[in-house]
RNA sequence: GGCGUUAUAGCUCAGUUGGUUAGAGCGAACGACUCAUAAUCGUUAGGUCCCAGGUUCAAGUCCCGGUAACGCCA
């Protein structure tokens, strides 16, 4: 038994996430927190939702509400929509919580203390009348290239040109309206992530097991160019961190905040302290300090591609520059992009499907069944209503719902609900035994290695076996010459189905449970023996004929939800 | 405009450090079965691996050029 932290990229708190959001880290980061504990092993799952910058203040005024309100109800909502998803956190924390404000201004101290904190002066558009330095989202102004006259300070709508907002013609704020604005120096603080480069170049060279698109991307960050560059990690919004160095004053900073890239990851150690304080767990430091047991952890990070640069530069360069002995990550798996019907999912144009209208229409585990099954992880992956209906009805009802259903239902009918007693096995009960057996070890090395389209492939498999054991044995063939025969291949069958459902549950817990319950089981347990796990039911155990597992979806529904998420969000 | 990614069967995708007849699932055709959610199981057909060069004993895999699609950035 080992002990393994996960953390899922934490999602911004603007709004409900998509399916692609999902897809990219919280979902697979589930699967293998799930996998793991079933396997016996100690697990910490975190997430929390990203919630400071510039986006949270906009979405906070849209809705007309004080940006901490807005973002503790955003929070509750994806917590409640995560948990409906299976989403198995052991915490749910928030980046702005006070946990996370003291870690990330104790970080910027120490960071500061080492020598790598520049303190850098710039010019930036300021407006009295609001008392403070605009972002670019905050500047509105006549665009300079096409005339439109709502263009924003970085890009204009009309004529999509990017622009800096000094280039605005009469620029305005957007929280007031006030043309005052003038340039003014302020200052920033700045991450010396270039004097990390070294450090970091080896650290990556090292991690010779992680998949590709991570290491590439962080290579092509460190070396491309002028190689890794220093980043500012203040901002002048009022909604963040404060900008203190630890607990003193840090002048010259007063009336800022963090950059929210550098106190979200810092997010997923406070996110231990949060677990602690809510009293799901008493030590935090063995998860996250090497100097009180970490060493032992094996840290794994899921998040999609556009996040490595963060996890694999930014906040190492955080850790190891704290000279701290923080835990630092084992091993970064990363994910290429869902894509929606020939395009990409759009938040703001609402194309594509969200998580609550995805369980709306459908249960969770069809939707994690499709989404982990065929995970954008060498390639972009394209959702297509026509393939995730063929998918899902041939996966879930045809393969693994039709196969629990045939057997318990034939068994109803010729030796009642009970698992039959007569009868032994044979050569092609033996060979049968023996194939999943294998098959089996085959999926736990892919979920071991979290080569998740490789596990569903065996998982598919390991179904399907199922059907042709029955197809080729022919218990209702055999009943009728030799029902003692037909008995010990219905007993086997039968046995089956609890298999499956250990098997399954990382992917489908909902349906898993469901099987074990039909069948009276009261335990998940990993059949870590194949051949013991196949003797689970004996003779004489009762059970039931479960509800359809899986109702297939009909053309009409296919078409239905095609037309509704096209276009816009409803 | 700059940078990057991708291009393999009708569709969605695998193809490990270049190494024998290029794979899977779905879809299609045909057959078997009739216990089951008209489900299942088997067999078969289908590819100039985008185009054009190059390196090599050997290229889907490496290099150069082109084309196309997509993405990112200022």
């Amino acid at each position: 038994m080992a002990r393994h932290l996960i953390t899922s990229a934490i999602p911004y708190i603007n709004g409900i996430k998509h399916l692609g959001n999902l897809v990219g880290s919280q979902l697979p980061a589930d699967l293998y927190a799930r996998y793991l504990r079933a396997r016996g092993h100690e697990v910490l799952f975190l997430c929390a939702t990203d919630e400071h910058g510039t986006p949270a203040e906009l979405a906070a005024a849209k809705a007309g509400k004080p940006v901490a309100e807005y973002c503790g109800e955003m929070h509750d909502v994806q917590a409640d929509i995560a948990a409906r998803f299976g989403l198995s956190f052991d915490h749910f924390g928030r980046s702005s919580s006070p946990q996370n404000r003291r870690l990330t201004q104790a970080f910027a101290a120490r960071l500061a203390d080492e020598g790598l904190i520049d303190e850098v002066e710039q010019q930036q558009i300021y407006s009295p009348t609001d008392g403070r330095f605009l972002p670019d989202r905050y500047v509105e102004g006549t665009c300079p290239n096409c005339g439109f006259e709502d263009a924003r300070g970085d890009q204009c709508d009309n004529c999509t040109k990017q622009l800096d907002p000094e280039e605005l013609v009469s620029p305005r704020s957007t929280i007031s309206g006030a043309t005052d604005l003038e340039m003014r120096a302020t200052k920033h603080l700045m991450l010396r992530q270039s004097a990390m480069k070294d450090r970091l170049d080896q650290w990556i060279d090292s991690k010779v097991d992680w998949p590709v698109l991570t290491t590439s991307i962080a290579k092509k960050w460190l070396h491309d160019g002028d190689g890794l560059q220093d980043r500012g990690i203040t901002r002048d919004l009022s909604w963040g961190v404060p900008v203190r160095r630890g607990d003193a004053e840090w002048p010259g900073m007063e009336g800022k905040v963090f950059y929210v890239w550098f106190d979200a990851p810092i997010e997923y150690i406070a996110c231990a302290q949060e677990w602690v304080d809510a009293g799901k767990g008493s030590d935090w430091g063995r998860w996250w300090r090497t100097d009180q047991g970490a060493d032992d952890v094996r840290y794994t990070q899921f998040m999609g591609k556009d996040n490595v640069p963060f996890h694999t530069l930014s906040f190492p360069s955080t850790i190891m520059g704290s000279n701290e002995p923080w835990k630092l990550v084992d091993y970064i798996k990363s994910f290429n992009f869902l894509n929606y019907e020939g395009g990409q999912f759009s938040t703001s144009r609402g194309r594509g499907v969200f998580m609550d209208q995805a369980l709306e229409i459908l249960p969770a585990d069809y939707w994690r069944w499709w989404l982990l099954s065929r995970v954008p992880e060498t390639s972009d992956v394209e959702f297509t209503w026509e393939t995730f209906q063929v998918d899902v009805n041939k996966d879930l009802a045809d393969v693994l719902g039709n196969f629990v259903s045939r057997i318990t239902k034939f068994c109803r009918s010729k030796f009642g609900e009970a698992v039959p007693e007569a009868g032994s096995y044979g050569p092609a009960e033996e060979a049968l035994i023996a194939e999943l057996t294998e098959r089996v070890a085959r999926y736990q090395t892919q979920m071991d290695a979290i080569e998740l389209r490789k596990a569903a492939q065996e998982l598919r498999a390991i179904w399907a076996a199922g059907n042709e054991y029955l197809q080729a044995q022919a218990p209702w063939s055999t009943f009728k010459t030799d029902p003692d025969k037909a008995a010990a291949q219905v007993r086997l069958a039968l046995n089956l189905i609890p298999l499956y459902a250990n098997l399954s549950a990382p992917f489908i817990p909902d349906a898993a449970a469901k099987m074990l319950r039909a069948m009276r089981v009261a335990d998940m347990v990993w059949p870590e023996n194949v051949p013991e796990a196949l003797a689970l039911l004996p003779a004489g155990h009762g059970f039931e004929v479960p509800e359809v597992l899986f109702a297939k979806i009909s053309d009409e529904d296919r078409n239905a939800w095609s037309e509704r998420f096209a276009g816009t969000r409803d």
